[in-house]
Order: structure tokens, then C-alpha cells, then sequence
DNA sequence: GATTGACATGTCGAGTTCGATATGTCAATC
DNA sequence: GATTGACATATCGAACTCGACATGTCAATC
């Protein structure tokens, strides 16, 4: 259960609550883990109860600002340095792009070119977010983490392409 | 449900057993999704009642080779290309190396190195696999996922081998 | 002839995730 | 003053996933 600890982590950069979040959850973390907010309010009551997060404070509309206890902090710790990850992926993109070559041409080009669309977007949207880290202080490490993103768009941009250009040609059997 | 899709899209690359097909999710497909044989059998028997999978043979020790029907074949070119994809990633992996900041530089250093010696091993796999695929004939379109998934292991050492190096110096705050 | 290990299929219960539904607040615009 | 939309929390049932358990076959080695 990685999610408990997506939590504990985001939490630990910075305490919010439980909306903010889920936002959190489709904005940076939007490359490593998915999570809805109907999943996220049972969990924070969970880590809650386990003595891993409190209630720093109480805002409009009945909100609550979540931080990370010590205990919480050494449970992180612990799954960070003393775990073997989980290894396994999902990643729906990725199961087209290896069905990819079953395709017609035409339908193919239709594929890559959508796709080649979507990576544009994901980069723009990366490229934002780093512009923003670079004028904020405090946050240059995570600054990282969105650079390997914008360095793995680029390389996944540059192999739809190959693919693309692959189709002009005529096939060479 | 993308495991309805990569099991007709596996099925299509070549028809094979169940038992099999649980091997290719972890090799091929590893890096892509994952699934278990209990996932795979009530699913290869739900896509039999739905007409997309056929039993082609039968051999030693119970075993059917499954292939895609004509119907099959036109729900994974409908999925392939009338539907827009679930972007949402999954990768407990992405998560530890989101929340590496967070550990201090001793910590860091030892996981680091760690995914530094496990990308060494699936490079290394890929790798065994490009070889296979180079000497065999009819799989050509798959080297290109081969391909990219070696790419982007290799944009991922770089980083880490990057993040290494950063803690080598005094922090420039 | 016995043992071992890869091949092969299957089910079950617990846990996780998703999508829908529900309820309400607050600030800004019309 | 009414409406809209972002903020905010919460629950429920259906679907999906995981790990454990169960059963058996076949080939090769000891």
C-alpha cells in the first residue's frame, strides 16, 4: 500500500488538507501515483487514528490542515530505506504504445500523432511547473523530480516520432 | 479494465496458455502492467463467454492455447483507437524517488544505490531481451518498445547518477 | 522408483481503487 | 440578492487486484 505513504510524503513537504491534496495527487505526483479524493479522506482518518498525522489547524469550510507526527515520520523513513520497493507498474499509455505495431498504418499514424499531442501538453505543463519551482525558494528538490519527468517526456517524444517517420517509408521485409 | 486489452493484444502477438501469458506480463509487458495468473484465468474465461478469445488447441497437462477471434480483434482496434487512454501511472518506484529529498544525505546515498544497481539489472535485461529479439525473425515492431524502455532507463541512471554526485558537494543554499 | 521443479489451471477472501452520489461553504460576479 | 464555481468533506457499492491455498501433470535427475 503505497498510498499511505504518497500521503505521509506529500504531507511532509508541506501539511494541507485532504482537497488540496488530491490536487496534489494529479499535479506533481501525476506521474507516480493516482489517487481520488474518496480514497484519500478514509486514509488520513486511518493514518489519524495510527498516531501518523494531526490536525495543525482548522480553516473555512470546515477544513483541516494535516501534518505528519514523528511517528508518521519514522514510518516513512522506515519504508523509504528499510523496504524493497513493489517493482510493478501500470501504465495504460504504455500497454498501447507496446500494441502499437499491431495496427493498421493509418490507424497507427492516427495513434502516434494523438499521442505526440498529449507528450506536448505534458511537457508544456512540466515546463510550467519548473518555471514556478525555480522563482519559489525551498523547493529545489523537488525541482528534480520534474526535470527527470521533462527528460523521459523528451526521450518517449523523440521515439513517437521514429515511429512516425518509420511509416513513410515503405515497408523493408 | 486495460487487463481485458493487454491479454487480447498478447493473444493477437501470438496465441499461448494462460500459464504463459502470466510470464509475459512480467517480462515484455513488465514495465507496461502486471498481472497474476489469478487475474488472468477468470479474465481469459470471461473473454471466452464474450466471444473474443477462442480455445486454438490443446496440450499436455490441461493446458489451451487461446487466440483472438475476429470479434476480439475488433475490441482491441476499437480500445486502440476510439478511446482515449486512462492516464493515471502507477509506480510506487516514481513515488520513492519523488520523496527522495526528503531523506538525509546518508539515507539518499544508500538508496540511491540501490536503484542504481536494480536499473543495472533491468538494463541488463532489456538488453538479453533486444539480443533475442535481434536473432529472431516476425518480431521486429516489438525491438521498438524494447528500445524505448532501455532509453528511458537510461535517461533514469543518468538522473540518479546525477543525484549521487549532488551530494557529494557542500549544499550551495 | 522417488524426488524435484517447471508447467498448468483454478478459487477464495481480504484489501484496494473507482465512480457516483451527497452535502455544504465561501467569494466573486451578474 | 441570485447564481456560479472553486473549495471542502464524506460515504457507498461495484469492480479490480493480490496473495494464499489447492490440485494436478510431466520430464529430468538421483
Amino acid at each position: 500500500m503505497s498510498l499511505r505513504h504518497a500521503v505521509l510524503g506529500l504531507l511532509v513537504v508541506e501539511p494541507t488538507t485532504g482537497y488540496d491534496l488530491a490536487q496534489r495527487f494529479d499535479g506533481s505526483l501525476a506521474n507516480a501515483w493516482h489517487a481520488s479524493h474518496s480514497q484519500i479522506y478514509p486514509e488520513l482518518a486511518r493514518l489519524h487514528e495510527a498516531g501518523m498525522v494531526e490536525v495543525l489547524g482548522e480553516g473555512p469550510r470546515r477544513s483541516r490542515t494535516w501534518g505528519v507526527t514523528d511517528s508518521g515520520r519514522d514510518e516513512l523513513r522506515r519504508w523509504m530505506t528499510d523496504t524493497e520497493p513493489n517493482r510493478s507498474q501500470r501504465s495504460e499509455t504504455a500497454v498501447r504504445w507496446f500494441l502499437l505495431s499491431l495496427l493498421e498504418p493509418a490507424d497507427r499514424r492516427f495513434v502516434l500523432e494523438h499521442e505526440l499531442a498529449f507528450g506536448a501538453a505534458e511537457i508544456d505543463r512540466l515546463g510550467h511547473i519548473a518555471d514556478r519551482l525555480d522563482t519559489l525558494p525551498g523547493t529545489q528538490p523537488f525541482r528534480a523530480t520534474v526535470d527527470l519527468g521533462l527528460r523521459i517526456n523528451a526521450v518517449v517524444r523523440e521515439w513517437l516520432l521514429e515511429q512516425l517517420a518509420a511509416l513513410e517509408v515503405p515497408e523493408q521485409t
